[in-house]
DNA sequence: TTAGGGTTAGAG
DNA sequence: CTCTAACCCTAA
């Protein structure tokens, strides 16, 4: 951009280009397209642009962009990791000197060696905003000199008032240029000479009228005929009755001469057959293609995407695309069309897009070139079945039927297309996904690049990922419960995109565009003003209200202050780090307590085996490494603070260890705490302490405790806990050991506080158990004697004689607790006061 | 919540 | 070992 050599044409272009980049949802040929028809050498763009474009190269690669995590378990050699500081541009040519990278794809292997997601993540997070950005911020706001200007060029816009829905119409119909409706505030920049590009322009909350689509969106560079041949599409749109706002509206028209058009005027449309209820819905998604060939054939693609579509159930997602006309390529949609069934199995955003402020999306593309374009549509239904109906020829249709309860997929083409693969490979994923009910995938494996399409639903290992989507950060604890690392990057990345839906939803419940929250500082929340935290990450326009966070306000070190979405995008990096030190300490670990079973402990062996628990502990054991992650690290604790008292080569008694064990479990990430916790009490609970505790003796305690007789079969403890090996006594040792110290330290003074502060939940629930199984052999452990002081005596004695009344025998002993607060020590209970004035009376008789 | 009998740790 | 203060348990 900055070079001297770049025309105002070709300013359009790498603005237009570095704008599209962007865009996940748009596929990076079509970036590649668009640089081979830019009159700028791709050597000549600009810096950003490069950048830009590097970027999106490098999610397209892994996988990013398209929803397809590398589902390959991360174990095996290190990943290659890459310096946050490098470009994009640079990381992209190392990969790419290493790689076998064909058409944008890397084999498995390949992607496994990159340890690309946290870079790629910042990257995106830190990318600055694009010239065209820039250049609406200012048209909007009117600081730009030519403002005025522009915002006639771009026409003039509407607002329906009816419906709320905003329609932009041009006063240049003639003008290739393309646009976009816009919002009342926010202005759309267009490009600024007439010219035969369009520029890309988000629509963060335009609503766009289903007729006026038609009317004032569609590319212009469209001939009549083929607004009649586009009827089925019209009425469909018109019957849609318009687009949910908060809509993303791209509009790219690529112009490119093309020789190899097929001289075919007929239109195929591709309409997803969805009921009544889909040409009902507001809150579709829609995304057009349009292309258009210098020889004259004009196709038009128009995806639609009913996403979070309430169908009579009220829960059913709808995603649909609908192609018109020939291609062969796979287009602007897949990656789109990801993200949208992504988002389908998020119940949560359905509800939200629903409303019809929710995320959802137009792409709008006028391409004068040969196309590329898939075809998907897909409606997924609550309870995720799929049926395939019909596949007619090359018209390959597939198309669900809509039945009660089914997860609805249809793709319908029409035309001579390329697509055939495309639509087998469709087809045969939506074979599998109705077999699993959750995944569907298109990869187009023929030419360009493949894309897939995936839908986590709610069944399978990705019902996690689909719970952490529909809940949200709440569902982190579960969400943990991937053993799946990658599911960490892409929820990353996942973050990323619900923060623009965020926005952008909010841009729309608000009427305000995202320049208001960051430059006249009002509160995304409530677009109010008044004193407002600012989101420190680099690139983050949010700004909120302490009281709109719903939570309460995350620092760091510094004092900086983040948002949800950048905190939780900054926690998930420093989870992943965490996890590969605890990955590798867990080995350690493991390799350590391997080597000590073997050479050492063989009497305890013998013992434990007496009792079938050795077995269950090492089991345990290696079942809280395996399942590290399965409990959110919580292995790991237990684990680390055995290694960590291994290596202080302190004699460890196993009743502290449990004790620390969850002092340290309390002070963990509340998410984990949460996860452990919030299994239903009882069975669960005692599922957790026998296996937490089960497994500290395992390692710590097997000479003491499991020679307890306590804990052997004939015990009738074992009912309720698989010999629990804690019996009462110990648990009540834990107790006293801890408050013990805790009273020691502190000179004497019992603290009732602290003692419930410091007995820990296991302690309590050690306790809570005993009464289960209270045997009078089981002496219960005592306080530790606190000696009565003397000014506590005097309190006591001022208390009986002020509360005691004459007439009553009973002495209020809890009124005086409360009066003399301040004097007794706060292990002080009115028992002691009982027995305390007791003794006092034994030693004086004359009071009674 | 209180009273009263019983238990126990620790000082002498 | 005895004594006693402090603590515990249970019944009301």
């Amino acid at each position: 951009m900055g070079d001297p050599s770049s025309s105002a044409s070709s300013l359009e272009w790498l603005w237009t280009i570095e704008y599209l980049a962007r865009f996940r949802q748009l596929d990076p040929s079509i970036l590649h397209h668009l640089i081979d028809a830019a009159p700028v050498l791709s050597e000549h763009l600009g810096k950003s642009t490069r950048e830009m474009v590097s970027l999106r190269c490098l999610e397209q690669l892994f996988g990013i962009g398209n929803g397809v995590p590398n589902d390959v378990p991360s174990v095996g050699e290190p990943k290659r990791t890459f310096d946050f500081s490098g470009t994009c541009e640079d990381a992209l040519k190392s990969i790419l000197k290493e790689t076998s990278v064909s058409d944008l794809r890397m084999t498995r292997s390949d992607v496994l060696r990159w340890d690309i997601h946290p870079f790629i993540t910042h990257k995106r997070a830190c990318m600055p905003k694009c010239a065209l950005e820039k250049l609406k911020d200012e048209i909007s706001k009117g600081t730009h000199p030519n403002a005025a200007a522009l915002t006639e060029l771009i026409g003039v816009v509407h607002k329906n008032d009816e419906n709320g829905k905003i329609t932009v119409d041009s006063g240049h119909h003639n003008a290739v240029t393309g646009r976009i409706d816009s919002d009342e505030t926010d202005a759309q920049v267009m490009a600024p000479e007439e010219s035969t590009n369009s520029l890309p322009l988000e629509n963060k909350n335009g609503m766009v009228g289903g007729d006026s689509h038609h009317r004032n969106l569609l590319p212009l560079k469209r001939n009549k005929s083929s607004l009649d041949n586009e009827n089925p599409a019209g009425e469909h749109q018109e019957d849609q009755g318009g687009v949910g706002n908060g809509d993303l509206l791209l509009n790219v028209k690529r112009v490119k001469s093309n020789t190899m058009c097929i001289s075919n005027s007929t239109e195929r449309s591709f309409i997803l057959q969805n009921g009544k209820r889909l040409v009902e819905d507001s809150s579709e998604k829609l995304v057009r293609v349009k292309e258009k060939g210098s020889c004259q054939m004009e196709r038009e693609s128009q995806i639609r995407l009913a996403e979070c579509k309430s169908l009579e159930n009220g829960h059913d997602n709808f995603v649909a695309t609908k192609e018109l006309g020939n291609s062969h390529n796979v287009g602007v949609s897949a990656d789109f069309l990801n993200n949208q069934c992504e988002n389908a199995g998020n119940a949560n955003r359905m509800q939200s897009d629903r409303s019809g402020d929710g995320p959802s999306q137009h792409i709008l593309v006028d391409e004068v070139h040969e196309a590329e374009h898939i075809l998907v549509g897909v409606k997924e239904r609550g309870s995720c079945q799929m049926q395939r109906e019909s596949q007619i020829g090359e018209l390959a249709e597939c198309r669900s039927l809509e039945n009660g309860h089914d997860k609805f997929v249809a793709t319908k083409e029409l035309g001579d297309s390329h697509n055939a693969g495309v639509n087998a490979d469709f087809q045969h994923n939506q074979s599998e996904s109705a077999g699993d009910a959750n995944k569907m995938q298109s990869d187009r494996s023929g030419d360009g690049p493949s894309h897939h399409i995936s839908v986590d639903s709610l069944s399978g290992l990705h019902r996690d990922a689909a719970v952490e989507k529909l809940g949200g950060m709440e569902h982190l604890c579960q969400e943990d419960t991937s053993s799946d690392g990658d599911e960490y990057h892409l929820r990353k990345v996942d973050v990323a995109m619900e923060k623009s839906h965020f926005l952008s939803s909010q841009c729309t419940l608000n009427h305000v565009s995202p320049t208001n929250w960051t430059e006249l500082h009002l509160c995304v929340k409530c677009s109010k003003d008044g004193q407002l935290l600012v989101c420190n990450a680099v690139g983050c326009p949010l700004v909120v209200h302490k009281e709109c966070l719903g939570s309460l306000p995350r620092f760091d070190e510094e004092g900086n202050f983040y948002c949800p979405f950048c905190s939780y995008s900054l926690a998930i990096s420093e989870y992943m780090e965490a996890k590969k030190k605890a990955s590798l300490a867990r080995r350690e670990l493991s390799a350590f307590i391997h080597k000590q079973t073997e050479s050492s402990h063989s009497k305890e062996h013998n013992n434990l085996n007496q009792d079938g628990d050795e077995d269950d502990m090492s089991g345990n054991v290696r079942e809280s490494e395996s399942n590290q992650t399965n409990n959110g690290g919580y292995a790991f604790e237990v684990n680390s603070q055995l290694e960590k008292r291994r290596g202080d080569k302190q004699p460890v008694e196993p009743t502290v260890s449990c004790s620390d064990i969850k002092l340290i479990n309390q002070e963990e990430d509340p998410d984990v705490t949460h996860a452990i916790t919030n299994v239903s009490t009882g069975e669960k609970e005692r599922e957790e302490m026998a296996s937490e505790c089960l497994t500290v003796g395992g390692l710590e305690r097997q000479d003491q405790t499991f020679a307890n007789p306590k804990c052997n079969g004939d015990n009738p403890m074992r009912k309720d806990s698989e010999c629990f090996p804690l019996n009462g006594k110990q648990a009540g040792v834990i107790e006293k050991n801890v408050l013990e110290q805790q009273s020691s330290d502190q000179e004497n003074i019992s603290d009732e506080g602290n003692k419930e502060n410091l007995v820990s939940n296991y302690s309590i629930r050690f306790q809570r158990r005993e009464k289960q199984y209270l045997s009078p052999a089981i002496p219960q452990l005592r306080r530790k004697k606190v000696h009565w002081t003397t000014e506590e005596e005097e309190m006591l004695k001022e208390g009986v004689q002020k509360f005691s009344n004459v007439g009553e025998r009973a002495i209020p002993w809890k009124k005086i607790l409360e009066y003399g607060s301040s004097v007794f020590l706060n292990g002080r209970t009115t028992v002691d006061l009982k027995d305390k004035w007791r003794n006092i009376c034994k030693g004086s008789p004359k009071c009674k």
